[in-house]
DNA sequence: TTCCTTGTTGCAAATGTTCGCAACAAAGGA
DNA sequence: TCCTTTGTTGCGAACATTTGCAACAAGGAA
């Protein structure tokens, strides 16, 4: 179970400077635990320190992301959400009629996703990604 | 394989208005038979008429979308792609890295989204969604 | 420690998408 | 056919995110 300072040797072993920015906004989503948005990050430094630029904040994450430290899904309704590897890998059931979202684990799909991984030879790892549908309150009264 | 009229049936069928905006519209993307963002769908409008809005655009591929007859997914990079039910269930491998997009049936994936259904009661249908990870050309080499 | 290189930041503009609102027009009824 | 209701459009502003660029600063070299 990494940490901050497990994150930021990972990208400093990758030839990426640190820099406090950097460190600030690793701390945040390291510690949070739960997927967050951009501006919940930006949110969170604020309370801490005077702010960074949001262009930073989206910068960081991706290198994130990019670097598999990290990962980014689509929420719906354009707002994306970020969690550290930490957070472990799953599927988000999002609601594309009340946008609630519902957590799976992987072992719920992992079978099909070594499928595609052999078939297709694509590497989905870390399972960090987004399957939109119906809720069970919703899928029921309204459709028609 | 639903048309173009069967499109616009159901719409009209739920309450809905048929304007020439929306027929348009309906017949770019039924006839495309591939993915197509807002843009494209836009490029396609122009060349037949004067061009329609695209806030026009977007609202009606989302109405495509709530009543079930189009899917969206996010291709990365903040884009997003439309394509009717016509086009079939299907998932979409995208590469974080080059951005390439590979499609796979359902069936590679159908018993696990039975399994996902069974437990969760989310209706995950038409099973159109984006999983993003590492093509066969990028996960090799370049990731260190 | 100081300097230099070059990756990183902040800013402002650009891009893709959504939203509020007033004018408009589809579809049903008279 | 004309009228009325109310869903739809176009517009411009708002929002979420990305990008270009000049100023800045991390980290290695001297």
């Amino acid at each position: 179970m990494p940490h901050c300072h497990t994150y930021l040797k990972k990208l400093r072993d990758h030839g990426y400077r640190i820099t406090p920015q950097r460190e600030m906004i690793v701390q945040i989503i390291a510690h949070c635990g739960r997927h967050m948005s951009a501006e919940e990050v930006m949110e969170k430094v604020r309370e801490k320190t005077s702010s960074i630029n949001i262009a930073t904040i989206y910068r960081t994450l991706d290198l994130l992301v990019e670097n598999g430290l990290a990962s980014r899904f689509d929420l719906g309704n354009g707002k994306t959400a970020y969690a550290t590897s930490e957070h472990g890998p799953h599927i988000h059931l999002v609601c594309k009629h009340c946008g609630s979202v519902t957590e799976i684990t992987e072992s719920d799909i992992s079978a099909s996703l070594d499928r595609i991984e052999d078939l297709y030879d694509f590497d989905c790892r870390p399972y960090h990604f987004s399957i939109h549908g119906l809720c069970r309150d919703c899928r029921d009264p309204k459709v028609d």
